[in-house]
DNA sequence: GAGTGGTCTAGACCACGAG
DNA sequence: TCGTGGTCTAGACCACTCA
C-alpha cells in the first residue's frame, strides 16, 4: 500500500494505545499532565496533543478542561435492534423528558403532518452509571400521544401495537455539538445516527424516532428473510 | 445551551462553508494557497489549517498533497437497501477483484467454518466517474462460489438465491488508512461499516460481506413488518 | 492561586506534484 | 526548481477546576 508514515504523533498515539491496551494506564485513571507527557516524548505540548486527539477520536480518552486526560472505561456495547424490537436492557436507565411542540420543517416531512400540527416529544437519554450511552428523540402525533406513565413503562416506544411498517434510515456522521456534550463523547468521535419512522395499516406515520449513538461502542443489528419478503414494492 | 464559543477556527470554518454552500466556491475548485487564506483571515497557517480540518472532516473540502485544496463535488448520496435486496444502480461502475484465500481471525468466526477452509474474495470497489464511492469485500465458501463471468453479472450478491436470512450489523467509525486512500476521503469523516451475513436454509453461512460507505453521502434503510415478525427467536 | 487543558502565533523544515 | 500542503517547535495567553 502507500503509507506507513511513522509521524510522532502516531508513534506517541501507538505507545499510549497500548499502554491502555495492556492496563497499564487503567480505566477512569488520569494520564499525567500534558506538559509532564511532551517532556517524556520529547517532543512539543502541540505535537503531544495531536496524539491525544487521534486517541480522543477512537473514543480510547475523555479529555476534560481543567482537569486532564482520563482513560474512558470500556462499557459495555449497546445493540439496537431493528425494526421496531427494542431490547429492554435492565442494566440501563434512561431519562425522558417529555415536551409538546408544533410540527415544521423536517419533523413535519418526517411525520408527514401539516404544518403546526400538535406533537408530542420525548427526549430520551440512557445511562449506565455515570455515563450517558444513547440518545432519542422520539416525536409522536399528539392525539396518539401514549398517555404513559414513566413509573409505568420507561419505554414509550413498547407502547405501539399500532405500528405495522418500521422504515429505519441509518446514517455515520460526526455529532453535533450537543449531541457531543449530552454523550459525553469527542466531538470528533462517530456517531450512529437512526431515523426510525413507524407507520400503520393505513399508512399514517405513528411515531418517528431519532437516535444517536456513539459509535465506538454501538452498533445496529437488522434480521430479514429474503425469501419470505418478496413483497417490497413500497416507498 | 452550553457552548457558542467562536474560536477563530470555527469563524474560518463558518465562513468557507457559506462559501461553499452559495456556490461562491464552485464544485472541484482550487482554495486559495494556506498562506493566502491565513493573510486574507489574519491568522496564523496553523489555525487556518485547523479551519480546513473542520471542512475536511464534513466532506466538504479534499486535500491533495502538493496540488492545494479542492471543494469536494457533492455527489449523488448512496442507498444501501437492507435485508438482502441490492438495488442495482447503472449509474455506478464496479470494479471486482476476486482472490481465493483461507479462512483465519475474524472471516473463520463470521463465516461460521473450520480453520483454513478456502473462501472467494470479492473486492469491489464502486465509482461514480472518477469518484470511489462504495468499498465491499465480499466472502464465500469457496465451493459455493459463484462461478461469476464479470461479464455477465457485475453484483456477485445478486447471485444467492440460496439465502434464506440476512442479518445486518451496522456501525459507525472512522475509517482506516487504507479505506481512507481508496474512497478518497478524509480518514476524520465517519464511514458506516455494515457487516452482512447471510445463511441458507440448514444455517449454513452462504456469504459475509464487509461493506464500508462514505458518510457524508451513504445511508442504509431498513424496512421491517412488525406484525408480521412475531417470530424472532433466533441468534 | 496553582495546575490543568484550549487556542493561537511565527517560523523552521520536510514531502509531494508539476513543469 | 518552485509552489503546494504536512509536521513540528517554543512559547504566549486564555479558560476551567479545585483547594
Amino acid at each position: 500500500m502507500t503509507h506507513a508514515v511513522p509521524s510522532l504523533r502516531h508513534t506517541i498515539a501507538d505507545d499510549l494505545r497500548t499502554q491502555i491496551a495492556t492496563g497499564r494506564l487503567k480505566a477512569d485513571e488520569r494520564l499525567p499532565s500534558e506538559p509532564q507527557l511532551a517532556a517524556h516524548y520529547k517532543v512539543s505540548t502541540a505535537t503531544l496533543r495531536l496524539a491525544l486527539a487521534l486517541l480522543q477520536a477512537e473514543g480510547l480518552i475523555e479529555k476534560i478542561h481543567g482537569k486532564g486526560n482520563f482513560v474512558r472505561p470500556p462499557l459495555r456495547r449497546i445493540t439496537y435492534a431493528g425494526g421496531g424490537r427494542t431490547p429492554f436492557d435492565p442494566a440501563l436507565q434512561v431519562s425522558i423528558c417529555t415536551t409538546n411542540l408544533r410540527a415544521r420543517g423536517h419533523l413535519r416531512a418526517l411525520l408527514r403532518v401539516s404544518s403546526n400540527s400538535p406533537l408530542t416529544e420525548f427526549l430520551c437519554v440512557t445511562h449506565e452509571g455515570k455515563s450517558p450511552h444513547s440518545l432519542a428523540r422520539i416525536y409522536v402525533p399528539r392525539d396518539l400521544a401514549p398517555t404513559i406513565q414513566l413509573n409505568s413503562s420507561p419505554r414509550p416506544r413498547e407502547a405501539e401495537p399500532t405500528a405495522t411498517k418500521v422504515r429505519e434510515t441509518v446514517t455515520a456522521r460526526l455529532p453535533t455539538q450537543e449531541e457531543a456534550t449530552t454523550l459525553r463523547i469527542s466531538s470528533t468521535l462517530a456517531v450512529l445516527a437512526i431515523t426510525s419512522v413507524a407507520t400503520d395499516a393505513t399508512g399514517r406515520v405513528v411515531e418517528a424516532a431519532l437516535l444517536v449513538l456513539p459509535g465506538d461502542r454501538a452498533d445496529a443489528v437488522f434480521t430479514a428473510h429474503p425469501t419470505t419478503e418478496e413483497r417490497e414494492t413500497e416507498g
